[in-house]
DNA sequence: ATGAAAGCGCTAACAA
DNA sequence: TTGTTAGCGCTTTCAT
């Protein structure tokens, strides 16, 4: 091995395999039309030089590469590790890889990733959430490439979605706490503009009590995103100073609300005995936690295999017209809530 | 807007702005020598045209990338993340990126992604763990770019190393527990050679048990990676029924040892009362639960920090030796052990 | 089924 | 500080 010889190009290979570059670029591509046998001989002499093949080359002249940009806002998240999981294994089969940046809940980061992510020439871009900053929308819609909006339901869409209301969602889990008689109801988290999903589920807690005709200022904010459980045991200590008479308390995710459940406990408070306690998103925490947690379920991998579906469409009708896709999140209801 | 013309090019901006392409090239380098004033009518320029620089040209031509790929075995794991985060703000000063993929907790998944990586010709690739299929090991060695290894102290390093020894680590933890007077003592998980730290892990937790002359045999499978909450109940709930002496049990991670703790409040056993319970991690749910859990901090962040250090030293001195990084991760005692 | 020529958009190397 | 020329490694297009 001489190792700084430059690496071995296709036409090395073509020559160890008495070939034209031109067979060896159709030996590498999946439904290239080559002769089996000539294939493996390439193939062999590919293997025996080291050869890798040069997607940088390859996209430029072919001006298409073969992954999709995917942006979540934080990895450590299972709820978006979960959607960039169904997202991956959808697109397998059709050879697309993904590529995953991720904004840590601000959407200037965004804007600075999806340029980054841009300038490799995706063949699709998958953003989660709906609220981007004027420059970034510019670049998506002037982009070229097809645009899924996930985890929302924006208003003004870039292109596709594949999302649900966030504020609808908890409207339903309020009307469920009223229905059995609680009226005076919290909400921790949310105050925070960097995750707009967030807010609007607070948004959607305000709205609702309102609709019921009752106190919706029960709002205890547990500052920047990503909140966690260590800021929801805070705000529910928060809450029980402030407002010891609450009687059922809603978190903007279940990492919060299992923080709010142990901060209960530290305290000998039984819920939901003497306070109910939900969440969002299905954590597994949640489910196993003693008292299991009530929470809504917005199918984090159901997001994403519809999104690779409606990619691979994509990839055969690029003209689709822009389509939603509507998630229905589904109320589970645990040992945490009357 | 004409929606179907081409996208603009570097000489496209170079004709807008009155420069040769190569000015507009140098306008766009971070370091690129170019009058203030006239990088600034160039960028105007570009902006103006909805210019979109191309990674993909400039890889090709210049023969160098602006990314550092990271393969991690789950997204969804807040150790990894911690690690991938820290890599990415230590990078970020460099004008390098980080092309994230991961495994599933399966070499030959590793195989297929490095083989995908390194096609883009990364700057340097940091893989998480030190044990890969032969292919891998050699795509890696020959792959002209530095090569870190995480997470383990591999006996054959490929290059460089940042990580610690998992089975020493545990070791540490049964000596701890012995002191206390814990004889009878269970490990959790790492049954499956998928994750091979945690398979290094139960091999620590063995031998530390022989080398104390203890009974090394309760070894409870929790069945292939990732191990979480719900497999660390499961086997808890086997533990008990099988081993009901067993006086510490120590898990595979804080997920499972989370999982083996809500087992115990079910059963209405208490911890650290009649069992004692131990993670690896330092999860936020080991911290925050009721009672807090014993773990092990292998300090993901610094792992990553490191890392992203040795890169840059990398990017200045290319050729130096190889180095071992050795991390010391630190015992944590918490309320669930005695 | 295979080959030859041309060029994707950028930047290294050199020149001015 | 700016411009000119050539070419990175592959694939499109056309030919055989």
């Amino acid at each position: 091995m001489h190792k700084d010889r430059r690496p071995p190009t296709m036409s090395d290979v073509a020559q160890q395999a008495g070939v034209s570059p031109m067979t060896v670029s159709r030996a590498f591509k999946l439904g290239g039309l080559v002769q089996p046998e000539t294939r493996a001989r390439i193939l062999a002499a590919a293997d025996e030089l080291g050869y890798v093949f040069d997607s940088t080359a390859s996209s430029l002249r072919s001006q298409r590469s073969d992954f999709v940009a995917v942006t979540i806002p934080s990895i450590a998240n299972a709820n978006f590790a979960d959607t960039v999981g169904a997202l991956v294994e959808g697109l397998k089969h059709q050879g697309l890889t993904v590529l995953l940046g991720y904004t840590n809940y601000d959407i200037h980061e965004e804007e600075r990733l999806i340029e980054q992510l841009l300038r490799r020439k995706p063949r699709a871009i998958v953003v989660t959430g709906g609220r981007h900053t004027d420059r970034t929308r510019q670049r998506l819609e002037n982009a070229s490439v097809p645009v899924i909006e996930t985890w929302d339901l924006p208003e003004n869409p870039i292109g596709h979605i594949v999302g649900f209301s966030n504020a609808a969602a908890i409207h339903g889990l309020v009307d469920h706490f009223v229905a059995r008689g609680l009226d005076r109801i919290a909400f921790i988290g949310g105050d925070a503009d960097r995750d707009t999903r967030g807010t609007d589920r607070r948004a959607g807690f305000v709205a609702a009590m309102r609709a019921h005709g009752l106190d919706g200022s029960r709002l205890i904010a547990a500052g920047p995103p990503p909140i966690s459980m260590r800021e929801g045991a805070e705000a529910m200590n928060h809450l029980l100073n402030t407002r010891p008479d609450t009687q059922a308390v809603i978190c903007v995710s279940d990492l919060s609300a299992f923080g709010a459940l142990t901060a209960c406990q530290r305290r000998g408070i039984d819920v939901p005995g003497q306070i109910s306690i939900a969440g969002f998103g299905n954590y597994e925490v949640g489910a196993i936690s003693v008292p299991s947690i009530t929470t809504i379920d917005p199918s984090p991998a159901q997001i994403g295999a519809i999104a690779a579906q409606l990619l691979c469409q994509l990839e055969e009708y690029p003209d689709t017209a822009p389509i939603c896709h509507r998630i229905s999140p589904r109320l589970l209801l645990r040992e945490s809530s009357v």
